[in-house]
DNA sequence: TTCAAAAAAGATATTCATGTCTTTTTTAGT
DNA sequence: ACTAAAAAAGACATGAATATCTTTTTTGAA
């Protein structure tokens, strides 16, 4: 309920990226999934999705690996929710109603308006930045061990 | 996202027994799946369920069917969800760590928090008797055509 | 130019929610 | 007792999210 596997895996993973490359080298995968304590390939098409959308970069090949892109820190939780969820859940009554809507509300169309516009606004207004929080010396374990 | 087909099949269950129900005789269970439009066997395993659990009760054989039970009207959304989908989403972290709580918190301990309490509040509070509007002509429509 | 390291891509497996079909049990009326 | 109607129960099917395994592509360095 409220999010998918893959959106904690998105999430920890940007975190992850965004703690850890500013010290050096890129990331590789193989680290994260160890680190994250997450499956390895289910992980990459993650991290592979987040990189089409620009989230990230990547490079392949030696000494490559996931890095930073200029708008990573920038980046709206509410975008990776986009990538591993979707929006539709936002817009659809939750009991699969398709004619609901405020003109025509189902019987628990406007406390679930008013939950989902919750969310909705905190997920659009904070940012992966926002999260990151380097000056805490326990940041990585707060998004490692599961 | 939120919640399960289950809940809202459950909801719109109940909800069509309370509405039918006291103008006569029992609701049976084609008929239900007919008007909801929702799968006939799936939904009577969810009234099974809500029957085990005293929510409605059901007769067997020729008239029988399903009516209110002295607490239908009282019961919370939450009991359904308990049925449906489990409380467990209420307490687990939404990036799925274990260790995570107020003292040790995720990065989003505490916006997840504020969203579920929301919700757990709501669903807390609000009965199938609150949902029922015997008085809207439209009620039925309401929780009908999917 | 070849080699090895790394992400990307693709193929298959597992699990769980959802959906369908069949059989069993209960019960009212004849 | 018998029959038919209805819920209950059980067996099987499908689809989507999650997970694992293998192959392909890219690329830096010797």
């Amino acid at each position: 309920m409220f999010l998918s596997k893959s959106f904690g895996y998105a999430l920890r993973g940007v975190l992850y990226v965004a703690l850890l490359e500013p010290k050096g080298n890129k990331i590789k995968i193989e680290q994260m999934a160890d680190k994250l304590a997450v499956p390895r390939h289910f992980l990459a098409k993650i991290m592979k999705k987040m990189v089409q959308e620009d989230i990230l970069t990547s490079t392949k090949g030696p000494y490559g690996g996931f890095s930073l892109s200029p708008v990573t820190l920038q980046t709206k939780l509410l975008h990776l929710v986009k990538i591993t969820d979707g929006m539709e859940q936002f817009n659809t009554c939750v009991l699969s109603l398709r004619k609901c809507n405020s003109k025509n509300p189902c019987p628990l169309h406007f406390q679930m308006l008013q939950i989902r516009d919750g969310m909705l606004a905190e997920f659009s207004k904070t940012s992966i930045g926002d999260l990151l929080d380097k000056k805490n010396p326990d940041f990585i374990k707060s998004i490692s061990v599961i």
